[in-house]
DNA sequence: TATTGTTATACTCTATAACTATA
DNA sequence: TATAGTTATAGAGTATAACAATA
């Protein structure tokens, strides 16, 4: 070890290496839900972006392609070709909105609806068998550390801008 | 609370109910990672794919296509596409294989190879700053659930094969 | 005048299939 | 015959800008 390097200099920088190992920790478990996420997907002939509407929808009921937009993050143009593809597939329709003739209301089918109950049950059946069988004391440490990060995350979003 | 309801069936769902939010505090923080990638891709001039291609050959050293196609899981053809973008962009180079003349060696150029450097210092930096301040025996907790998560995932993915 | 959704246009990512050059 | 990469073709997601209908 050079004489430089002070144990706790050592001992910081493993703390360092370690966190950037939790974040690949963290990324690679993001990545394997996704790919199962993408299983779903082409079992239900259906895409990515599709299926965001679809859960978004679920958690909002019919809503405007505006609100969609927001929700989604991307430009009212592009809801506009989802909602077509959605509509194509029997998952959508578009309902006139009652008090407003620009607007129109998306609204599940009953194949839309039944994708949605399938989105849903799925995602509490993984998170029951990922982490179902961890011991809550664990369970809870793990839990907060995600909350902790996350704000700490925004903090420093903010502090970029 | 109904008489058919034990304490423990309670308990049991509390968990389940628990088991659910934290998966879905996972898929947040993941995506407020993803969001923080999109800005850096957008200041480069860059697109998801393309930096996904250039941190795995930063990781990986100069490499045919073929390579690149089976790490990055898209097909061959669409690795031409990608890396037609970043000759022209000026970020990697297409050299002649020393042993294999119908295969190419994409190698990053300097400009390339700054890009890689900048994503694996703001890497390191975001996990720095993410986790740097979580106590050494709540990270090691933390980082064994996400690990033991990881592998019961792939258990359960052989089990549905 | 502002908002909702669409048409027009363009770019990127992705895939399959056929083809060329090389091994 | 098999492999590396490209051309051809197609579809999906995304964006900006201009436009129609309505508020």
């Amino acid at each position: 070890m050079a004489d430089w390097c002070t144990d706790n200099t050592v001992k910081y920088i493993q703390h360092m290496t370690h966190a950037a190992t939790v974040l690949d920790r963290v990324l690679h478990l993001s990545a394997l839900v996704s790919a199962d996420m993408a299983r779903f997907e082409k079992e239900q002939g259906l895409t990515g972006p599709r299926v965001h509407l679809l859960w978004v929808l679920g958690r909002s009921g019919p809503c405007t392609q505006q609100s969609l937009a927001q929700a989604l993050d991307v430009t009212p143009r592009n809801i506009t070709g989802l909602v077509d593809g959605l509509v194509a597939s029997g998952h959508v329709t578009r309902q006139a909105h009652p008090d407003d003739r620009r607007a129109t209301l998306v609204t599940p089918t009953a194949t839309g609806r039944r994708t949605i109950e399938g989105l849903v049950a799925g995602h509490a059946d993984l998170a029951s068998r990922l982490f179902g069988d961890v011991p809550d004391d664990r369970l809870e440490v793990f839990a907060a550390v995600l909350d902790e990060t996350a704000a700490r995350f925004a903090t420093l979003m903010e502090e970029d801008r």
